[in-house]
DNA sequence: GAGTGGTCTAGACCACTCA
DNA sequence: GAGTGGTCTAGACCACTCT
C-alpha cells in the first residue's frame, strides 16, 4: 500500500485511490455502498486528509464514485462508465428513447476466433473463446446487430452465463466493472446477410461500431455491432469546458 | 481576480486557472510560450504555491499546458485539443499516414444558412453565414468532402480569411482555440452528387460526422464532413486507466 | 444544527530533468 | 548542480446539505 522507498514510507494519494478501487473491484465495496469519510480513512492510513481528499477527488472525476457534502462518498453504478462516449448499453439507450426494448440470441457457441479476433483478444493460436450474435429491437425494428467473442481466459465466468434472456452488454457490465473501451466507427454497404438480419436492404448504409474492452491490460471481449445507417446516430461526448 | 465573499478575499485555484486561461485565449500567452513557475504566480496572485500547483494541474489535465519538472510550464499548440477524440485536423490525419495532403476550395459564399445549419448555429432567422464546401486529398484520393458553415457573428474575421490555400479547420483552431466540439456520427449512402466529388460508387457506404464547435456559449460553426466508408475508420479515444 | 466534503495556508522534502 | 514541478503534513475555516 505504501510508497516502498527506502526510509520514510509516506501514503501517496495514490495508496488511497488504489486501495478504495481494489474494495470495489473486489466486491468489498458495492454500487450505492458508502465509501468511509475522509478523516476515517486518513486515520486507517495515517496519511492527512487532504490525501484522501485528492484520491477521492479522482475518483469522483473518474465517475468511480459520487460525493455529496453532507452525504458522503458512495459508490456508483458502473453502468454509467459505459456511457462514457454517450454510448450507454443497447438496452438503456432504446428504453431513453420511450421505444419497447427487445434482445434476441441468435447465435452461441464456443470455437475458434478468426484471426483478426483472436489478435484483438491477444489470444494464442488455437484459443478458444464464446461467439456469441443476437439483435437487438427497438419498437418493431432491428436496432443492432451484435457479433461478439469473448476472452473465456479472463471471463470464464462467461462459459456458464445464460445469454438468452439478456445481452452479453448488460452481463459484462456487471461482471466486469470499471473496464477500459476502445471504439472504432465506420461506415460500410451491408452484405446481404447482414441486411437480412437487419431487415434493411442489401447495400444499405450500415453504422458499424468495433468494441474493444479491457480490464487491467487482458482483453476481455470484442464486439462488432451494427446498425441500420439509416435510424442511427451516434453522438460523442461534448468535450468538457475548461 | 479573487472571490467576491464579504470580508477576507482569498485566492481559489479557480482564480488562478481563469486568469492563466485568459492570457492564453487573449493571445498574452502564445503556444510554446513559458508560463510563469509556480512561485511566481503564487507571490502574484498571493496564493499559496499549491493553489497555483492545482490551477496548473488542471490545465495540464485538459490538454492546454504541458509541465516537466525542470524545463516548466509551456503553453501547447490547441491543435492537440481538436483532436480529444483523437479526431485530428484532417492535414495532420493525412500527413501521420504518409499520403500527400492536398487541399482544394470548391465554393464560398455568404448566403442564409438552411434551418437545420440555422439553429445548430442559434443564429436568427435571414442571418447570413459563410458557407464553404471543399475536398481534402490524401493521395490520389479524396479523403474528406467538407461542408461548412461559419457564423459570421462570432467569427467576424473569417468575412476576410482566404480559404482558397488551407481549410477552414486549420484557419479556425488557429483563430478560437480552447473550443467546445460535440460530433454526431452516423452511416448514409452517398448520394449521386456526393458520389461523384468524392469519386465513389453511388450508393456507397459514406461515414458522415457533423462537427459543431462553440466557444463560451456562441456557436462558432458547423461541419458536415463526409468520407468515403470503404477507406475511413474512426477511432475514440480509449477510456483512460483509472 | 451537525456532519461531510471543499479548499486554503505555510512549510517541507523529494524527484525529475536540463544545462 | 540547480531549478521546477509533485506531493505530503497539520491545522483551519467555509459551504453545502441532510435531519
Amino acid at each position: 500500500m505504501e510508497h516502498e522507498e527506502l526510509g520514510v514510507t509516506r501514503t501517496s494519494y495514490l495508496d488511497v485511490k488504489a486501495a478504495v478501487l481494489d474494495r470495489i473491484r473486489s466486491g468489498a465495496l458495492r454500487p450505492g455502498d458508502q465509501v468511509p469519510g475522509e478523516e476515517r480513512l486518513a486515520d486507517e492510513f495515517g496519511c492527512a486528509r487532504v490525501t484522501v481528499n485528492r484520491a477521492l477527488r479522482e475518483l469522483a472525476e473518474a465517475g468511480v464514485v459520487e460525493r455529496r457534502r453532507k452525504a458522503g462518498t458512495r459508490v456508483l453504478d458502473p453502468t454509467p462508465r459505459d456511457a462514457e462516449m454517450e454510448i450507454p448499453s443497447v438496452r438503456a439507450e432504446i428504453e431513453a428513447t420511450g421505444k419497447p426494448y427487445c434482445y434476441e440470441l441468435l447465435t452461441r457457441q464456443i470455437a475458434t476466433p478468426p484471426r483478426p479476433v483472436r489478435e484483438a483478444l491477444g489470444l494464442i493460436p488455437g484459443t478458444r473463446a464464446l461467439h456469441l450474435t443476437c439483435r437487438h429491437w427497438a419498437g418493431g425494428r432491428v436496432h443492432q446487430l451484435e457479433d461478439r467473442w469473448i476472452n473465456l481466459e479472463v471471463v470464464p465466468a462467461a462459459r456458464a452465463a445464460d445469454f438468452r434472456a439478456s445481452g452479453p452488454n448488460d452481463w459484462l457490465i456487471r461482471a466486469m466493472p470499471l473496464s477500459r473501451v476502445e471504439h472504432v466507427f465506420s461506415a460500410e454497404n451491408a452484405t446481404d446477410e447482414e441486411a437480412e438480419l437487419l431487415e434493411i436492404e442489401p447495400g444499405a448504409a450500415i453504422f458499424v461500431t468495433e468494441r474493444r474492452t479491457w480490464i487491467e491490460g487482458d482483453a476481455i471481449t470484442r464486439a462488432r455491432l451494427m446498425h441500420p445507417g439509416a435510424t442511427h446516430r451516434m453522438v460523442a461526448r461534448t468535450s468538457p469546458p475548461i
